[in-house]
DNA sequence: TTGTAGGCGTTATCAT
DNA sequence: ATGATAACGCCTACAA
């Protein structure tokens, strides 16, 4: 190229509000741009004399870098992206918010995206972040479409699942093992004498974590000597409202169940106002469990028996494990969290006798009948 | 390192996971990469014999663009970012999932990134978010750093202030108007004949939401004859914990209120767990108000009487608002948005008596006992 | 310690 | 309708 742009570029598009830029920096601060680059990234290449003029003209000039530009030339953006099922409730944002602070600790941002539950909601969400730059991804549970996996593969993208911990996949996760957890409460269910189950799921359909726990249910039954097609199911999405619908529907059957164990606290807490509403008292009526403790669980009257799972600890391993592979000092590993039954009011034996070691909970203030 | 790079650029590395680029699906394809841009770009720009050919190599080589270069070459991202306080609970979850779905519709991507509610942590998501290319970002409320502002405007970006409309203010936003939704909440309460007021509020310093809400209890009790000084106030973070010990302490005082005005309902429900474990009755013993009416207000025991915000309208406002925005159709413009009193279980005259226009809660379904 | 210059993957302007 | 080819803003060998 001979002169062709000697008028043109900067000088004749400044009036549009032009963003400062490395160069602009640069030339403000009488440097080029690579220190000025340099003051920024590696700070201790450069001598602190012209550091300070870098600095100051960055402050002038109120310059920030353009992460697009730099995760360009970088190839690598320090950032990675966590899809999960629902912002809605409150399921995951301790672990999630556990996942983030960790993250913080090593200098990486996170993004954040979510399925709504849908499966080729997730396939997109996993290319938008990948083109954004993103390290890494967090994913929520085994299920997902082949094509995903075939798509992380090709692009060797680091990604660690975690919400679950299943022993006989082949992907490593981060996470409890759903079925175990499952089968342990409903053990303890159907110890004290309740022989009619119901259980309230998510779809489990395209989501592992749900059918596990149905197949904990199912496996528990099975041990006890029940049989395992007894079990009345309703699968529904998660909600305060769909748990309560799905809660009526159960209790308008002939033979109730005498214990609604349901997939999450959330349909839990939709079970025991549904049950509330039809002055049904809990747990002398029916009993009713969760699954996850979030902290409604605790604050709901009566105070919800669930499943804890141990949230923030499981975002924090996530994270360790994520940037471990990123920075390629790791090979995927699976790690397996521990869960225990938190007891409250919710569950007694059929007809309400309080089982042994029971909440400090007062009771009351539930309504006159 | 000898001959290292002998064999280096793409050719010798091809074997680290190499990304496929506009490039490669342009050459598998054998047309010019201006082409494939354009069919992925603007499809009609292109006859549907090359467009089939170029998105069947897009398809093969599991392209997907590079949203950075993407941002610098076209000086737009078709992306916005918003920062709220916090993701922990669900106070800002329904406003910014209709915020997010109203963007689809446009074809823009949310961005989020939470403050935790310190100032400084918002400056540093605003350059943040700039800086990752968002085309516009969503606030909350108006207190923040002047620093902020000055950045905001000095790049010309686009922005909007939700969840509060202060008439008073200088800038524009979508939202209500705290100051005259907790008033009229207040003025309720006294007209019920409460003469000791409580508020547990979050922290008023740098939130003006919160403030707002404060000024306008103090302008009640002042409108009916009652000395403002003598509000029993405590202010705390935003937490079931903190509203509960913020509770126990106001009830440990010689001169208990009758009646404690919340600042959102997270602090109402906290407050109201810690009542019940001290075996206060409510609303007999003590009123207890919320603020925001979000989903577990309806769920708790009793059930919350709360100030209703309309979240997924003023989510949606707000998109419409920061679009327009965007596209330069439009200057900023506020909008009022509505609130109400949603009386339930947990408000009555100071001794118990209940309001008229009770709560219609507990209609009793098919149930026989 | 600092500067030079090539390249990162796309878009968009011109030609053709 | 399609193809060349400059930007876009930054990083990073490589030189000086």
């Amino acid at each position: 190229m001979t002169k062709p742009n000697h008028q043109s570029g900067r000088a004749g598009r400044v009036r549009e509000s032009a963003l400062p830029t490395l160069e602009d920096v640069a030339r403000s601060a009488g440097v080029s741009t690579a220190t000025v680059s340099r003051c920024l990234n590696s700070p201790d290449l450069v001598v602190e004399q012209t550091r300070t003029k870098v600095l100051e003209a960055v402050q002038a000039l109120g310059y920030a870098p353009n992460f697009g530009a730099r995760a360009l030339a970088a190839k690598r953006s320090n950032t990675v992206g966590a899809i999960i099922p629902t912002m809605e409730n409150a399921i995951f944002a301790r672990g999630l918010q556990a996942f983030q602070e960790e993250l913080d600790t090593h200098g990486v941002t996170l993004l954040v995206a979510s399925s709504s539950y849908r499966p080729a909601a997730e396939a997109t969400q996993v290319r938008t972040l990948t083109a954004r730059g993103a390290d890494g991804l967090l994913l929520i549970g085994h299920d997902r479409l082949t094509e995903v996996y075939e798509f992380l593969d090709r692009r060797a993208m680091p990604y660690v699942i975690a919400w679950a911990h299943d022993p006989g996949s082949p992907r490593a996760s981060v996470g409890f093992d759903n079925f175990a957890a499952m089968k342990e409460l409903a053990t303890a269910v159907l110890d004290l004498g309740h022989t009619r189950i119901g259980l309230i799921s998510a779809p489990t359909e395209t989501n592992d974590r749900a059918r596990r726990r149905l197949e904990g249910v199912r496996s528990a039954m099975l041990d006890r000597g029940l049989d395992p097609q007894a079990l009345r199911l309703i699968e529904t999405p998660y909600a305060y409202d769909t748990g309560a619908r799905a809660f009526a529907s159960l209790m308008q059957a002939d033979d109730r169940p005498s214990v609604v164990l349901c997939g999450n606290d959330v349909l839990a807490v939709g079970a025991l106002r549904q049950a509330h509403k039809m002055g049904l008292r809990v747990p002398q009526d029916v009993s009713i469990t969760g699954f996850d403790d979030i902290e409604i669980a605790q604050v709901v009257t009566p105070s919800l028996t669930t499943v804890h799972v141990p949230h923030r600890e499981m975002g924090r391993q996530a994270a360790l494990a994520l940037v471990g592979l990123i920075n390629a000092e790791t090979t995927p590993t699976s790690v397996a969290l521990g869960t225990d039954i938190r007891w409250r009011d919710t569950l007694a034996a059929p007809g309400g006798a309080a089982p042994a070691g029971e909440s400090q909970d007062k009771e009351t203030l539930n309504v006159r009948h």
